[in-house]
DNA sequence: GCTGAAAACGCACCTGG
DNA sequence: CCAGGTGCGTTTTCAGC
């Protein structure tokens, strides 16, 4: 399971982060090794399960996707049923892009993007239909300062 | 700006969303199209901004990034000068994958990903020494439910 | 585990419907 | 705005070192 990683791995793993649409030469080249190595290690990498989904990061703004909240969630059940359901759910609803279980006093985290303040609160109508909860708080993203999905090797 | 979107679109889109290494001739047959209107309207759409960086998602456990935060933030200053410094220390953290401005009681969220407890210590220290916040807390997860980059589209 | 070359493949562009 | 074709760059594989 915890594959050794070696500081070039790290290094190509950097630049697959910051751009994962150049040739294998230009990765190469800026970790200072040549292509089959390279190849190799992304390979292995990818093969371990350390490098997954190959994605594009779209504009929430330029799609209409203009609301964004941070969803505080505690609740009075603490069932294995309940909680399946519950994570049933979230994982079906798309608009349900992050989904943490916490320690301490709050119990779930969700970060929910939609198209306005109107589709939040009929996200949040379906929610409570359909999972009990004991209390809901709901923080209004104002903006976005900082968006990056890249670990820090 | 406003760039008008088509269903066309919106389906090559997902599909880019879903697995950006496909190829063009694979995703022109999903969508019911063909390579050349499927190419011309990726351009366009990377040309408008709608469709930003090609990166991979990373397994942050296979990496030893083990902890992750949700930070709540309530400060008193709101003078131009004190955001000003504060957006630039979050920006040049590269723990911090997420920053928002909020409205309402808590003026800040960020999401922090760190090897344990001990980094987040020290990273919180840090901010702390840095700028002047009213009151912080902290939510750690325990479980990631659900992440995903993909709007629903 | 690396180098280098060679084959298979996919892209970017263009020309013409 | 779309179909098809083509030259070129890139990926992938496979020898030998």
């Amino acid at each position: 399971m915890a594959v050794r990683i070696d500081d070039l791995d790290r290094k190509i793993l950097a630049e697959l982060q910051r751009d994962a649409s150049q040739s294998l030469d230009e990765i190469a080249k800026t970790v200072s090794s040549s292509k089959t190595p390279v190849w190799n290690r992304i390979r292995k990498m990818r093969d371990a399960g350390i490098i997954g989904q190959q994605t594009v990061i779209l504009d929430p703004e330029a799609l209409g996707f203009e609301a964004c909240f941070f969803v505080l969630i505690r609740t009075s059940e603490h069932e294995a049923d309940w909680q399946k359901s519950f994570l049933k759910a979230l994982q079906e609803r798309p608009e349900v892009l992050e989904a943490h279980r916490l320690a301490g006093d709050i119990d779930y985290i969700l970060k929910v993007r939609v198209r306005n303040a109107r589709a939040y609160d009929a996200f949040y109508q379906a929610l409570i239909s359909e999972v009990r909860v004991h209390n809901v708080t709901a923080l209004l993203s104002m903006e976005e300062i900082k968006s990056t999905t890249a670990l820090p090797l």
